[in-house]
RNA sequence: GGCGGGGUAGCCAAGUGGUAAGGCAGGGCUCUGCAAAAGCCUCAUCCGUCGGUUCGAUUCCGACCCUCGCCUCCA
């Protein structure tokens, strides 16, 4: 089955197709943080979402080239340079290492190439001169450069391709009023940015003067860079829509002449708590916030993950609860399964099923596989994916307690969960190694229990409880587990 | 004011013109020395309200109510 997904440039379902003649080849960039602080939980559904985008296209069979920017240049970094009296480097670069490593930690795929803004100052200018040349962009007097949307619609371009937009209506509300630009028209936005006192050392020179890169430019200029200057997809939150990715497209299409992203995906917000995340309200959580109340990488990314990416989710700590019980189901079933196939040194990723494919031709999967594919393929729906999930982890629980699946079988639904879970990214609990002191208790008990001493063993099994240890009894023995 | 999402069991969340996936919580059972854990089973006569179309609507159409978001900081 084809692979479909909604394109917010058509404002429907349409049948993925590379520009890649081959088919197999797949640009895709999506805009990456600014890193003026610690990411928040919302920005990071938007981030695994990207990532699942990646993981499937991948699955697919796809060559892609995932690019995500680094924003270290803009308003609200230079406001924390001043405030915290720290050179640019130093500031961006303490919140990137945190970004790497809370995508890490949501184990998310590398993008193959993170461009920083600041690295690719001469390449944004010479797409502001572009734009300049063709007399789509402007300096006004203040020594900043303007995009003219008037000059741009004058060519025959439509500006508003990713949402309904009417200038004539548009609300003139305190924030564009406190603009004090000199514009020629207040939709127009800026592309350079002249320098100013407050701006401290953060400039460069350029034909127009001392200054710095707007925010949209910096996105269309490293993503053509790198993709070229038409390519297959582009990501990011919804309200990027307008202005940014609006922006972008123009900026784009204005100096290139040609059609600058085919697919356009936006993910939806997330509230916390039933509301939008704000300070004030006590909903609002880093990623490193949720790791402090004990919660792990992979229940956030599991949660971020169960609901479809173009609706509202609602994001709760009691969703989060949920995140690691039916984490845990899968957990358990998979180790049934590795005790049936036996640690003789079965490598799930020696079989046949890893083997790239073709784009779109897939050898026919076992059921479990084919119907988590054809879910994704639906516009990723994840949520029926999940489905087809627990229902295998259901059947394969019920084969198992009749003793009904060989080890064959039991290897045979790994590899199936391989690949699976090179998409879903879930992977496996850190598992806590039992410290030799917690063996000898756990060992003291059994012989207790042999000896039918049972209040000894009792006791023993407190002691382990107190130490933070629990104890399993399975039909194969005790099992140890970190409370 | 303009534009766009939503309203499905206690909570989260898919889906369909023919009578409701999945997860969490709850209930029952199995296993167990007892527990714990786990597993299995079960759990919406019903999909915001009111009309309409239809043999049949939660699904299509209309109206209304509620809710969330975007409208130049924003994932």
């Amino acid at each position: 089955m084809a692979l479909k997904l909604f394109n917010t440039l058509s404002r429907s379902i349409q049948e993925f197709a590379p520009l890649d003649l081959t088919g197999k080849k797949v640009g895709m960039y999506c805009c990456g943080p600014t890193v003026y602080d610690f990411a928040h939980i919302g920005n990071w559904r938007t981030f695994v979402f990207a990532d699942l985008v990646r993981r499937y296209l991948e699955f697919k069979g796809y060559a892609i080239t995932h690019v995500m920017n680094i924003t270290d240049v803009e308003d609200k970094i230079i406001k924390g340079i001043r405030e915290t009296k720290t050179a640019l480097r130093e500031f961006t670069g303490k919140y990137e290492a945190a970004f790497l490593e809370d995508l890490k930690t949501l184990n998310c795929v590398l993008p193959h190439q993170m461009p920083h803004a600041t690295e690719y100052i001469p390449e944004i200018i010479a797409l502001i001169e572009k734009l300049v040349a063709r007399s789509i962009a402007y300096k006004a007097a203040d020594g900043s450069v303007y995009f003219s949307i008037e000059k741009y619609r004058g060519c025959g371009c439509t500006y508003g391709r990713l949402l309904k937009l009417n200038f004539d209506e548009l609300r003139v509300g305190d924030r564009v009023a406190a603009d004090e630009y000199d514009k020629e028209s207040l939709a127009d936005f800026a592309l350079w940015k002249a320098r100013v006192p407050e701006d401290g050392e953060v400039f460069w020179p350029s034909p127009w003067g001392e200054g710095r890169p707007g925010w949209h430019i910096e996105c269309s200029a490293m993503s053509m860079k790198m993709l070229g200057e038409s390519f297959d997809l582009h990501l990011g939150g919804e309200d990027l829509k307008f202005p940014h990715h609006e922006d972008e497209i123009a900026q784009s299409e204005g100096a290139t002449g040609k059609p600058f992203v085919n697919y356009w995906l936006h993910g939806a917000f997330l509230l916390v708590e039933g509301k939008k995340m704000s300070k004030s309200l006590g909903n609002f959580f880093t990623l490193r916030d949720l790791l402090a109340k004990g919660f792990t990488g992979r229940e956030i990314r599991y949660l971020l993950l169960t609901a479809h990416y173009r609706e509202t989710f609602n994001f709760t700590l009691e969703g989060l609860q949920g995140a690691r019980t039916a984490l845990a189901r899968i957990d358990e079933c998979l180790g049934k399964l590795r005790e049936i196939t036996g640690s003789a040194g079965f490598q799930p990723a020696s079989l046949p099923t890893k083997e790239r494919q073709p784009a779109g031709k897939m050898p026919a999967l076992p059921a479990v596989l084919q119907r988590f594919s054809d879910s994704l393929d639906e516009d990723l729906n994840i949520s029926a994916a999940w489905g087809a999930v627990f229902e295998w982890v259901r059947e394969t629980n019920r084969r198992i307690a009749e003793h009904s699946l060989s080890a064959t079988d039991s290897a045979g639904a790994l590899a199936a969960w391989d690949r699976i879970d090179s998409v879903l990214g879930i992977g496996t609990p850190a598992e806590a190694e039992a410290p030799a002191e917690i063996i000898a208790l756990l060992e003291a008990r059994q012989a207790a229990r042999k000896a039918k001493d049972f209040k000894k063993s009792d006791a023993i099994r407190d002691e382990l409880k107190a130490k933070g240890w629990a104890i399993e009894d399975t039909p194969k023995g005790p099992r140890l587990k970190r409370i």
